[in-house]
DNA sequence: ATAAAAATGAGAAATATCAACATATATCAT
DNA sequence: ATGATATATGTTGATATTTCTCATTTTTAT
């Protein structure tokens, strides 16, 4: 899936605005970088970000790379998948249950929730696959960084 | 969070069945290690598990503990939580969308279901931090896994 | 244009995860 | 219970991923 121009310029027109508020710098790398992750429907990882931009930018370094995908995350212009900045981690209560992930620290926080238990999934799904479970993932910042801002 | 007495015997003996049903040897090293995620109402990391095992079985290899715990994973007795047996990856796409993943192969699949686009998230959710986006993640197993049985 | 603060690149280091193989153990048929 | 067989384990070493350090460069505000 290829992101539209239109699309991909609006990004980056919110990007720049971003950068400016947190005060972070806009260089060559940051914009390239985000380009890349912002024109790409995929799920790349910095690995793959990095051999994107590289062809543009052939002198631009993996820990810029890195540097700069967290950087962009913890402004909130991207979010990583599954376990942010942590190793693989595992859960062995297979019932139903529901998770809060700080997009800062990585803290999670399960919760229960009746109403989120029995979602109706769209029929589409069950041509991917034959489904397991559903869970839902509300991602947010904890209180502890909120405040440490 | 910590597991009652009670539902712990119950997974280990629920352990214990599919162990016997999916063909592959009870172990001590197994047991110790299951029980050890089962109990837990945390979320452990590899590591985690490796030293909470260790005080009772300090023989045990943390290389083992890794096999096992992919193996309880791949015969469905506890799951991974975020990215599957794969690198951080990350998303410039905001908006709402939802993710099919499978436990095998890790492969994910972004879909767009306006009847999961505004769900109700409960008020306990508030008292954790912020909330600033919900998704629903349907974990199974995809096609190509599958018939590749 | 200049100074101050922040970002970059390069390489090294730390961390996490996996693989190979010789030895040990569980399972199953007897 | 016993022994054969297939599978699991521990050890060690390799690979992959991510982060750190620091000298140099770049951006931003003046």
């Amino acid at each position: 899936m290829k992101i539209g121009k239109r699309e991909v310029e609006r990004r980056i027109q919110h990007f720049q605005d971003v950068c400016k508020d947190a005060g972070v710098k806009l260089t060559h790398q940051r914009l390239e970088i985000f380009r890349e992750v912002a024109q790409t429907g995929d799920h790349p990882d910095a690995e793959k970000v990095f051999q994107g931009v590289r062809k543009r930018m052939p002198t631009v370094s993996l820990d810029t790379v890195y540097r700069t995908l967290w950087m962009l995350n913890d402004v909130g212009l991207i979010r990583t998948i599954g376990a942010s900045r942590e190793r693989t981690r595992f859960d062995a209560n297979l019932s139903d249950h529901h998770h809060f992930v700080c997009r800062k620290c990585g803290k999670m926080i399960d919760f229960a929730a009746d109403s989120l238990d029995d979602l109706h999934t769209p029929d589409v799904v069950n041509t991917y696959g034959l489904i397991e479970s559903t869970h839902v993932e509300i991602r947010g910042v904890c209180h502890k960084c909120a405040s440490r801002q």
